[in-house]
RNA sequence: GGGUAGGUGGCGGAGUGGUCAAUCGCAGCAGACUGUAAAUCUGCCCUCUUCGGAGUUCGGGGGUUCGAAUCCCUCCCUACCCA
């Protein structure tokens, strides 16, 4: 029998850097019940395995997630086999693209390992929705449809934009909250956990939940975290993300190019509101205390900055490679030198012409321009040098001799050319 | 089912027979500056090019024309109003 903390101490825990809990007191009940009882709480977090990478923004919940684990509750993982091919709404400006079933099997597997980086999935029940959704029959569905309303669905700004915008809204899209909340009836769920743009899918398994005669789920969203580009939210469409997969180098370096503040501006210019990007990437993803940011931002903040890296870095590849990717940021970006890891491409041997390259083809083919016509451009902009001396080429008809292990730079792309 | 307005490059949005590879804004990339941040300035921003050009683009297909994003036919798609 496990047993838990004081509930007041699993609540200082819980509650810290929660957006919005549908309801406090519920909660608090909930709490006190599996103190005196010993029975764990079942949480519930929902991910919905649309592509290859968890990302950053993910862990916000899951970290929270975590914490519940470590109080001794139950996480329970619904993989969304069922819902990534329809697609959630919430958000979003338009229809998701539905996804195939082998697609969705395949990132299922590696969602869960990389989940497997933030909580501990075999002490975590993993539920991949299909599981139900699978054997629903039409006579289910029209019964799950029967418990709300256009107007309840309408409700919802999301909706309500998209209607005002003129972009289509299929039916289908109207289906997933329905289905989000039917995942937490089948696993009677006592928390359920989100971004706060899932309040309306979670209230619905509310709803659902108290139909099914169950008593129903506190409703638990994390703030949303905003992508690289300081301002919108980190996700896999706007390519603005960090993915668990990554190497120690690359979150080190992506961290590092996020905005310290975000600046939003109307259409003539004027700022009309701030955020403290890194701020709010300290209390998302980090476990450092109030205090603890607020010195560091009155510091400098690069070195705000890089502390938030390592610290991203230290919790997915250890202190070691913290350090090492620090160094590495700080030889190739401030003192401006070579790092001691330069990412590798490989140039086919067979292409070289008496050991040598036209430059453009090389910058090319090594993926540092997206097409020749752009190696031309960046040629002549002055952006591409190779080599220790950083030999600079202006000129677009210039080859450059190429040897194993040569050092090409466009920009503050560096890359080491592997010949074979 | 009927009516109306539409579908242009990542997005927004001009363009209504040639000077359109398509004004402009945003996003993006590079240069200067710097803290790889922000701000600012500069250049670029479909592909290939022997730098003369060439080739593919404006929802899909077909047609008219010396010539079409622009005109016609047809199909597909969207919004709004009516049913």
């Amino acid at each position: 029998m496990p047993s838990f903390p004081p509930v007041e101490e699993q609540l200082a825990v819980i509650l810290r850097g929660a957006a919005q809990i549908e309801t406090r007191d519920e909660l608090k009940k909930k709490l006190e019940r599996s103190h005196a009882t010993g029975a764990p709480l079942r949480i519930k977090y929902g991910i919905d395995p649309t592509g290859f990478d968890v990302h950053l923004g993910h862990t916000v919940p899951l970290r929270k997630l975590r914490q519940f684990q470590e109080l001794g509750h139950l996480p329970v993982l619904i993989i969304g086999t069922a819902t990534a091919a329809v697609g959630d709404p919430s958000g979003r400006d338009a229809s998701r693209q539905g996804l195939t079933t082998e697609q969705i099997d395949k990132n299922a597997t590696t969602y869960l390992a990389q989940i497997a980086k933030v909580i501990d999935v075999s002490k975590a029940e993993v539920r991949p929705n299909g599981e139900w959704f699978n054997r629903f029959t039409f006579a289910e569905m029209l019964k799950l449809l029967g418990q709300t309303t256009m107007q309840r669905m309408l409700e919802r700004d999301d909706f309500t934009k998209r209607v005002k915008a003129g972009t289509a809204i299929y039916l289908h899209e109207c289906l997933y909250p329905l289905m989000q909340g039917w995942d937490s009836v089948e696993i009677k769920a006592d928390v359920e956990l989100g971004g706060t743009e899932q309040l309306y899918n979670l209230m619905v398994g509310r709803d659902l939940q108290r139909g099914a005669g169950q008593e129903p789920q506190v409703c638990f969203t994390m703030p949303i975290l905003r992508g690289l580009d300081g301002c919108k939210k980190m996700g896999k469409s706007l390519g603005n993300y960090i993915g668990l997969a990554e190497s120690a180098k690359d979150m080190f370096e992506k961290t590092m190019s996020i905005p310290d503040e975000y600046h939003l501006k109307d259409e003539t210019g004027n700022v009309i509101e701030s955020y403290g990007v890194m701020r709010e990437w300290f209390e998302l993803l980090t476990d450092f205390p109030a205090e603890g940011i607020d010195r560091l931002l009155a510091g400098h903040p690069m070195d705000a900055k890089k502390t938030l890296a390592s610290e991203i870095v230290k919790f997915y590849h250890g202190v070691d490679a913290a350090v090492a990717a620090q160094k590495n940021w700080e030889d190739q970006f401030s003192k401006r030198r070579d790092p001691d890891v330069i990412d590798e491409v490989t140039i086919a041997a067979a292409k070289l012409m008496d050991g040598a390259l036209l430059a453009v083809d090389l910058i090319a083919e090594s993926k540092l321009a997206a097409s020749k016509g752009e190696a031309r451009r960046k040629i002549e902009e002055g952006a591409f040098n190779y080599g220790p001396d950083r030999t600079k080429v202006t000129d677009v008809k210039a080859t450059v001799a190429v040897t194993d292990g040569l050092v090409i730079r466009l920009g503050r792309k560096i890359l080491r050319v592997k010949l074979a």
